[in-house]
DNA sequence: TATGAATGAGGCTTCATTCAT
DNA sequence: TATGAATGAAGCCTCATTCAT
């Protein structure tokens, strides 16, 4: 019975949590980071303005958690489109895939982009050691990526990690200002270029096992 | 007679610009962007507060100018580095070089890769075209590292203005997290990695011809 | 319980409302309005500077709701003067004492004068439909100065708001440089003649009925 | 020679003068008086800050002598339209077509309306005394209204000026509401009983004489 | 837990005025 | 006379944070 209630309670606490998640995100996304605050985040969500504090020290704090759930969200989302084409096999394939979701996830949605790119790998890799109000639903980190195939062949990278942290950070900072700006080139004539270059990089940290 | 009144104001004005980048710069990097008020680099300048609004519009515009204008000091700076060593001769070489400077400026001066690292590239874009208050001394622009090698031997490239935005975003990108945090790797350990994966990004682009 | 804990904190704001209205009363009153600052308000009214805006959009909202107020306050004590008086039968009488309360209150506080002269008609007419954190404690409107006498004689006028209306505005004009400046006559030399145009007005807006 | 030389001065002078007074009026019309600065005054006229001070004492200053050029320049049209109409010729309609030269001249320029009329009479009072640098270029005062006519009949009025003061002040404040709120009535509909209620003040100052 | 009135420091910006040229 | 760069006081307003309820 104690549980019934505390289990009530604990779905009201993340009840509100979800919608401060989401409300904050939408003003940091359209108001901007800076001129967003606290008053407008507790007034959009609903609750009093004492009541934030119940939840984050403050608006930095929520930003933190906010740039690694949509990261989180980011990557479990490729990770998925990933899995789901069956026709992928090679990991290079299975890296050009992740790195394609990712792209057109931030050119179907700009905002996200605006708020998250050039602190994706940022988001990656806090995902997991931010503190516990913060679910790590998926679980997700570059490794499993990875980890699929390293079963299946015979291919091998120096450091996977920090191959694909290059990746990620030639990949989020290409786009932010290929999509927002068309600069050096849209989106569109900047992937085939970019795709190379990926596939240039995996290339040069291969290390081909018997 | 005229002109030397005109001169002597107008050399005022421009000591006083010098000394608001400079304070301003030096603020911007210790206390950081959103903690440094007008008053502040008022103050520090040695200018009344209202002096600060007949140079610039407003903070922002003041950082932007600045990234621009640091930009360039830099993307400088690697350019004569590049100028200096006679023994360096291929393009590839070039950028490698051009790229070793930058990071080894960062490494020097975390302040400056605070700063402007994750907005190199829009300093490099924007330098040209910031209004007439920024003197672009030198001149410098990525096409210049190309220039001089394109004489001197057969190597083409699809478009070495994209190549290098991809690379720019990928070493400034990835010095971030490598030189202020160590991750994935120190800047160090990282540096042979990244080098090797611009000379892949590079042969990627090649275009050879006969 | 819930009740008394809420009207706890009403009346508290109620207070906090009644002196923020009084202190800058009397601050338009004395050091004009422009030259008073919110600053003075808050620290006369012995609120933090933040308080003032829980309560007023500003400045400008504050003087509005304070001609208003002052309007009402103005015209319910000249209704009182004439119904207090039980020798005035007749309407015309009944709106010259009304008139010379009016002219009697300035007279013994020309800074009520200052503030209001040139906009009583607006404070009547705007008193109703301020916002609610007016009340409208009297319910007072210049139908009602009609309304009395009305059902006592068959005198009617053509349309006695826009007479009221008229007369009101021709006194308190009249009042303002009369008052403050003896121009064009002390307000003692200039009643005789205001209050023979009111009669002459009134009768020329008169229709007889059988 | 000296006086050519003297008067060329001069009218550089009167012409600088000319153009801050548009200018002034331009602004304090358009951005309201307190949101118009004296950069904006100096600006706008094609003058150095610094002159403003040769010729104002400040924005009050100016505004002062303004509405007494204002008013000035309200009465000498309405005196040359009263001129004009060759039929008329009893005082009571003089001062009638005045006064519906007046309303007229407002209603087809509401931002004249809204920058002087509560402040006409004071603006014909402190036209003749207001310092020189305002040419009175008429020398128009009330009492050529009345004397035209004083000579041609046998009507003569207890005290003229005090009864034109009260008609300009019910006028002018009437107006105000009147031609930008529709308050109590629009003009076309008030303007009757506005009439009516002037003649029935002049009747009542009437003396008729033998 | 939740509220929201109150705080008051501190940011931004404007602007009248001066004064060296 | 005329200029306009420089001043710095002073205004407005926001906002994170607290705390009594």
């Amino acid at each position: 019975m104690n549980d019934k209630i505390l289990s009530k309670i604990e779905a009201k606490k993340r009840q509100k949590l979800d919608i401060l998640y989401n409300k904050s995100f939408e003003l940091f996304t359209t108001k901007g980071f800076s001129k967003t605050s606290i008053s407008d985040i507790a007034s959009n969500a609903g609750v009093a303005k004492g009541t934030f504090y119940l939840y984050f020290k403050d608006k930095y704090d929520l930003r933190a958690k906010l740039i690694a759930l949509k990261g989180q969200d980011i990557c479990e989302k490729a990770y998925n489109d990933v899995n789901e084409n069956g026709s992928i096999v090679t990991f290079e394939d299975r890296v050009i895939a992740f790195t394609d979701s990712i792209i057109n996830q931030f050119t179907k949605d700009t905002v996200l982009l605006k708020f998250i790119a050039k602190n994706l790998n940022y988001g990656i890799i806090h995902a997991a050691i931010v503190d516990d109000t913060i679910i790590n639903k998926s679980g997700f980190n570059i490794a499993r990526l990875y980890q699929k195939v390293r079963e299946t062949n015979n291919i091998k990278f120096k450091s996977p990690e920090v191959m694909m942290f290059m990746i990620v950070e030639m990949v989020s900072g290409t786009c932010y200002s290929s999509i927002l700006e068309n600069k050096p080139l849209p989106i569109d004539e900047l992937k085939p270029q970019l795709f190379d270059s990926i596939r240039a990089i995996m290339k040069s940290q291969m290390i081909e096992e018997d």
